[in-house]
DNA sequence: TGTAAAATTTAGTTATGCCTAAATATTTTT
DNA sequence: AAAAATATTTAGGCATAACTAAATTTTACA
């Protein structure tokens, strides 16, 4: 069995390869928050194991079993989330950290219960993608909040589940995966958006839209 | 916040105490599947937590903080292992193990959670009694099925829980903690008890016995 | 009570995964 | 293209928690 620390990295890189770029060590480090010295180390292991393919100096990639691996792990989380959210209530902003402990040591059985129990969801309350058993994530075609004019009209896709005063803030104008809003004002000069969520106005700085991803856009 | 490995060191200091006797390096050693040399280091760790006392050479036993945090992970034990079984309908014989990963991860939210969703219970699906938030643990008067005479009635109680293979066995007759049966014949020169379940008749080596605890008996 | 057996501890080793500091390689700037 | 800045790696350490082998203490019995 793979330990907590090399399934961390493995995730790691996977969402990082997603956001396109070069993963290098520095890089890592910063998103894994240890030191570059330390990547080094574990790299070499996940080399040695043939789990990321990696070149000195040039960054890394997953090799096919150590994408199985990432997308095993990233799996867990989002079905965790969601479950943690429906079956004991839990707030979606506290999901994500109990989620980040309790997927690197649920068996599959509990995976597949869980899965069952929410009837074979695909994705989880904020939005993102629950790969399925083999490991094949379901398509998503959201664009960033900040690219939205005047007057268009979305629903939420998907918002960054990882700090949790982010989503509470969200929470407070109701702004969850499924909420239509509109744009009434986008302020020049990277200027904050104005919105309008079922009849209550909210602005939505730029630090934070940055973070919530939209689909189905209409001009109003 | 402690290791895992010293959790588990303290649930099994606690559980060795409770069946009595003086609970020697050795004596946690094999319990614990490690050397006895592994655990005269852990020992002094715990010492200088001020969790265990201890006098070389002379056994171990809990502090009140110490017993606190044993009786925190036994709680998160049973009370996940009824959460399994209830909730996502684990298998009785199955819910040991996932618990025993889990115990150590859990939030204290998490526990609230599933106490809350259970009823606030008193007992797993083992039988063993449940310690409260507080650490109180339910009182519990059971005895061993193997002082059982021909002829009695009783009420099981509580299963010896790590065995996965036993409680498949038990299972096989319907010996759950609830389930009811009679003695009909307990052999001679130690030998096996022959049992009426429902109607049905079972034989129960003295092995298996000495791990089944009950309650509430009858003659007949 | 002294000696043998059993239990326990000490000493030294290993593996994981992190760290800092220093060395080295690569990229950017001038 | 050389110097400066940045990124990465190497080298050496630390903590945890296990191990083996050897030394020591306790207990048991002849």
């Amino acid at each position: 069995m793979l330990s907590q620390a090399a399934e961390d990295y493995l995730k790691s890189i996977y969402k990082l390869q997603e956001k396109g770029g070069k993963v290098s060590t520095g890089v890592l480090a910063e998103f894994l928050n240890v030191k570059p010295a330390s990547v080094t180390g574990m790299i070499k292991k996940l080399k040695s194991m043939k789990l990321i393919k990696y070149e000195r100096y040039h960054g890394v990639t997953l090799t096919n079993a150590g994408k199985a691996i990432a997308l095993e792990v990233i799996r867990h989380h989002r079905l965790l989330e969601l479950y943690l959210f429906k079956a004991l209530g839990m707030p979606w902003d506290g999901v994500h950290d109990e989620a980040e402990k309790l997927e690197h040591v649920i068996s599959e059985d509990m995976e597949a219960r869980m899965d069952a129990y929410l009837g074979y969801p695909t994705s989880d309350p904020h939005g993102s993608p629950i790969p399925d058993k083999n490991g094949v994530v379901p398509k998503t075609a959201s664009i960033p909040m900040t690219s939205l004019q005047d007057g268009q009209s979305c629903v939420v896709a998907e918002v960054n589940d990882s700090d949790s005063a982010l989503l509470r803030h969200l929470g407070s104008f109701n702004l969850y995966p499924g909420t239509r809003f509109r744009v009434i004002e986008v302020a020049p000069f990277e200027g904050p958006f104005t919105i309008d969520v079922a009849g209550q106005q909210a602005v939505i700085g730029r630090e934070v839209a940055k973070h919530i991803f939209v689909d189905d856009i209409h001009d109003t």
